[in-house]
DNA sequence: TAGATTGTTAATCGATTAACAATC
DNA sequence: TAGATTGTTAATCGATTAACAATC
């Protein structure tokens, strides 16, 4: 059933599905089932062959899925058919890191270059991309038309940032810094804030029981504070 | 309504609201409202209550949060109210990065260690935490009572690593290689896997109704691949 | 008392799971 | 033909949104 809007969920698993697609092809697996990507992804095989259905009809009842033809679909579903030049404002140590991993690991998207307003870095490089001075960045979106973009500034510069890179022309951002970005409609943003995802596994780290319930009884004996009359 | 199972999603934007209390306390500002903490988070006022309203009644009608008192509620309910030691596993790129962020960002929790098995890095530092090399783990997971872990070491070496963590008694994990992990139950695993947030924003960045349609169009002519017999 | 804002219940929406007919 | 596995429809589940009574 193609045609209607996507949702977030079914978006967020295509790459899942593209990473194992790539790793079968290498070992020259020509076909695969939805069971067997099942076991590759953690998702259930009833739910990826729902998300492969929102596309098209991928697969070969009865014998599963060409690896290549439907890694070439993905790939197309995405937007990764072409060359994906996207630029990293930041060279501190998560700006860093990230251009140093994405040059390696992501074989469809390359950084093309890195921001950031410190004097001493401009002319610089990073895997050998240049770090450029932030007031460059505007005449670069456009010359190179950047579309996506990846914020690692400090939280008290990222929503002017924001505001740039979308006033030039990025569509969509990664941020990576703690705040929430305020940017117009149609532009995306993606939250990877580490803090907050470290943050959030330690309330898996004890048992959940005990915690609420220690919680309710410390609740019975202190009282939400009255507030005060001024302020 | 305390006591029951709380969902993900509700412990995920727990650490927003930490973090935004936190900045409110800051500034001195001690009544807040959840119309005033959706402004700051970007999550609805309804949803905010309704998150709150799971571990208790920390409110005031009519005047809002005391900001002192909800945030020392959510410290507890996370977890963070005592000291929490961590270690981060690889002292790649990511790891590194990972370790030097956290130690100026996130205040509640701590690496304590970093581990790799590279023997030209051990004894070497990274912001002040020593690196080990990775036969050490299971005695400094024990000595340490280490409950939470990172793992920013190669997809293929990602696995072995779970389990020997999981082994000593690590129950939640923050992984950053893509591969799914495959862990016992009643640990937690979040996947930080950065080449996956990158590619599923290139989706947004151009208009997708457009690239549906083509992909439709091109699926009237290219016809999915016969299953090959042998194989 | 009037105004504000919570906490909670009910309605809606969306996503996942289950089931199975279609078909290779 | 028999076995396998897709694509799709229906049922379930869970999360978000709306509404409002409670109450500071």
């Amino acid at each position: 059933m193609p045609g209607q809007h996507i949702s977030k969920s079914v978006v967020k698993r295509l790459p899942v599905y593209l990473r194992i697609l790539d790793q079968l092809i290498q070992r020259r697996v020509d076909m695969v089932s939805s069971k067997d990507l099942s076991n590759e992804s953690g998702f259930t095989a009833e739910q990826i062959r729902k998300d492969l259905a929102h596309f098209g009809a991928f697969g070969t009842r009865g014998s599963g899925y060409n690896t290549a033809y439907l890694r070439e679909k993905i790939v197309k579903i995405i937007g990764l058919d072409k060359v994906i030049n996207t630029i990293v404002v930041g060279a501190g140590n998560l700006g860093t890191a990230f251009t140093r991993y994405n040059s390696t690991k992501n074989p469809y998207v390359n950084v093309v270059g890195v921001f950031d307003q410190d004097p001493r870095l401009i002319g610089k490089k990073i895997a050998s991309i240049d770090i450029y001075p932030l007031d460059k960045i505007a005449a670069f979106i456009d010359n190179n038309n950047i579309k996506v973009a990846i914020i690692a500034v400090p939280a008290a510069a990222a929503q002017k940032v924001a505001e740039l890179l979308t006033a030039y022309g990025v569509k969509a951002i990664l941020n990576f810094a703690p705040v929430k970005l305020k940017v117009g409609g149609g532009i995306h943003v993606h939250n990877a804030d580490l803090t907050i995802e470290l943050q959030s596994l330690i309330y898996y780290s004890s048992a959940e029981e005990e915690r609420l319930k220690r919680l309710k009884q410390e609740g019975k004996t202190t009282k939400s504070p009255k507030p005060l009359l001024h302020n």
